[in-house]
DNA sequence: TTGTTGCAATAACTTAAAACTATGGACAAC
DNA sequence: GTTGTCCATAGTTTTAAGTTATTGCAACAA
């Protein structure tokens, strides 16, 4: 078996460099005697002289040259692992797997997709956009390092940290704009337009209106909330959408929006990660920085609600 | 300063594979504690986390994902440098830098460049043909492994193999050819045409004749011995070459050999190398495969003069 | 020859590194 | 709960690597 050493090697190179033991030696910093006992082992271990030693000098065998250069190459690949890690170290840096909830992820990640390169450059961001339990799934599993989904998510072997609340805001036609708000109960009796089932929103909606996702309903389901918006706008319903995708939902359709009375209805949203996760530290930096992200988006949305 | 080992590498490379403590202690042929202690202290000196520890399974960062190319390419060079040497181990190979007297290289060489390659393939053989002292010098200074000189050299840093005595064979116009053999006495009256200074060869061909070469002499020297052949062909003196010398130079010109009665002038040629060069074994490998050639050579040499 | 000097090798010993066994604690599965 | 798996930690022993002191060899000067 090859069992040399690193060390070994770096004082077979300061050697070679130096052509004198006790100037090696004291280039790595040791003494002579132990500088000879680890270039014989090393001479031992390959199973040839690597120096001829004389009286006046050390030098390099033919076969010590041609080690030489490979040596050189192993220290040279060592030193780069070395720097490798040192500018690693502390640096959200290499690949960051985040996934994003559907509902979540066409709203926010323009928005933190920017800030994030911003605030870490050189950040290889990869990301996921599905529903919920292919996120927890993918994220147990080490394939996402992270996920922004709706709270509670109540798996004990991760970690939740809240991002932000939401308000749902009630999508009409437009004819409708003038009529009052409806609350819970009145709202049960429209013909309320949602995302095909295995949507989070489309649960945390129905809940709102104390109604479940498997009851028998005269349903359209809609397999996003921009297509939910234009078929309101069509007049074949009304919807729910959460805040953050007024702006960029409402902008084209001819729908009205409206607020509704407490107890308005809303969802949390929070970044999630696996307990045991090194990245812990650095997650929760990248947390706060979503949660800004956010909160300006939420400052445009509320301006937008307010206009219409 | 960067003072992982190339153990926990190895064992680091191993987890990575196995995934599992138990298993790649098992294959590291160590107690699983002491490969937690090894990557836990890997994992110390890169400053980061490579695995990432849950209940059920043991997995790379992202950043031991990176370390991990960059380790396997670490251990693929230091195996590669385990094989070099085995590979090298007790064989000569690599480089052989070779000196080699003028009055023998035309003669020897040929016969001993392919002896010593069929005897040892992939041996990178390098030949200088120089005078005995510039050879005693490189050789000294490293620059060369070992020369072929006449002995003695009588260095005391140097040890000799003898490898085997050729004689000298008087060349003198074949119109000579039936006169009486000259001995050392007579021979000083003739006109002797010799090598310039600095030929070992030129002193060997006076000291036969007790004669000094500072003495002033009316010289004609030559710059090789097939000069010195070609002047005897002109008529213009004698000379004396070596035994291994005649079937090439005497080819051609019409000259007459004579060999002289006893005591014959000769000369013994021998390997010398440092005392200190640790390619000692295999050198005198190289000095029987060089006495045999020589003895073929001889052979050859003795049916030539004979035919004369 | 005979010190003397420079330098690597060796010896004897100490310190540091790495291994072992035994045990503890977290967590999933029953 | 209880059990089993698995990694981490503790305490101890063994092995590796370093220290200082000394020896031995060759070169050089007297």
């Amino acid at each position: 078996m090859d069992n040399f050493t690193l060390r070994q090697l770096r004082y077979f190179e300061a050697l070679a460099q130096h052509g004198h033991f006790g100037r090696a030696a004291e280039a790595c910093a040791i003494s002579q005697p132990a500088l000879s006992v680890q270039i014989r082992e090393l001479e031992e271990t390959l199973g040839a002289a690597l120096f001829e030693r004389n009286a006046r000098q050390v030098r390099l065998t033919g076969f010590g040259e041609d080690v030489a250069a490979k040596v050189r190459d192993i220290l040279l690949s060592a030193d780069e692992l070395a720097d490798f890690a040192r500018l690693s170290r502390d640096r959200l840096t290499g690949r960051l797997r985040i996934g994003v909830i559907p509902t979540i992820a066409p709203y926010l990640l323009p928005t933190i997709i920017g800030d994030l390169t911003r605030r870490y450059p050189g950040l290889d961001m990869r990301l996921r956009e599905t529903l919920t339990p292919r996120l927890i799934q993918e994220l147990a599993e080490g394939r996402l390092d992270t996920a922004i989904v709706a709270l509670p998510v109540s798996e004990p072997s991760f970690t939740e940290v809240p991002l932000f609340s939401e308000e749902f805001v009630l999508v009409r036609p437009s004819a409708d704009a003038d009529k009052p708000v409806p609350n819970a109960e009145t709202l049960r009796e429209m013909r309320l337009l949602l995302l095909e089932e295995g949507h989070c929103f489309r649960d945390q909606a129905l809940s709102f209106c104390n109604m479940n996702s498997s009851l028998p309903r005269e349903l359209l389901d809609g397999s996003s909330l921009s297509t939910l918006v234009q078929m309101v706008g069509a007049g074949i319903g009304v919807t729910l959408i959460p805040e953050m995708a007024v702006p960029v939902e409402t902008r084209s359709a001819s729908v009205s929006l409206a607020r509704f009375d407490a107890p308005r209805p809303s969802r949390r949203i929070g970044m999630i990660w696996r307990n045991t996760t090194p990245l812990a530290d650095q997650l929760q930096e990248v947390a706060e920085v979503v949660r800004q992200s956010a909160e300006t988006l939420a400052g445009r949305a509320a301006g937008a609600t307010a206009r219409t």
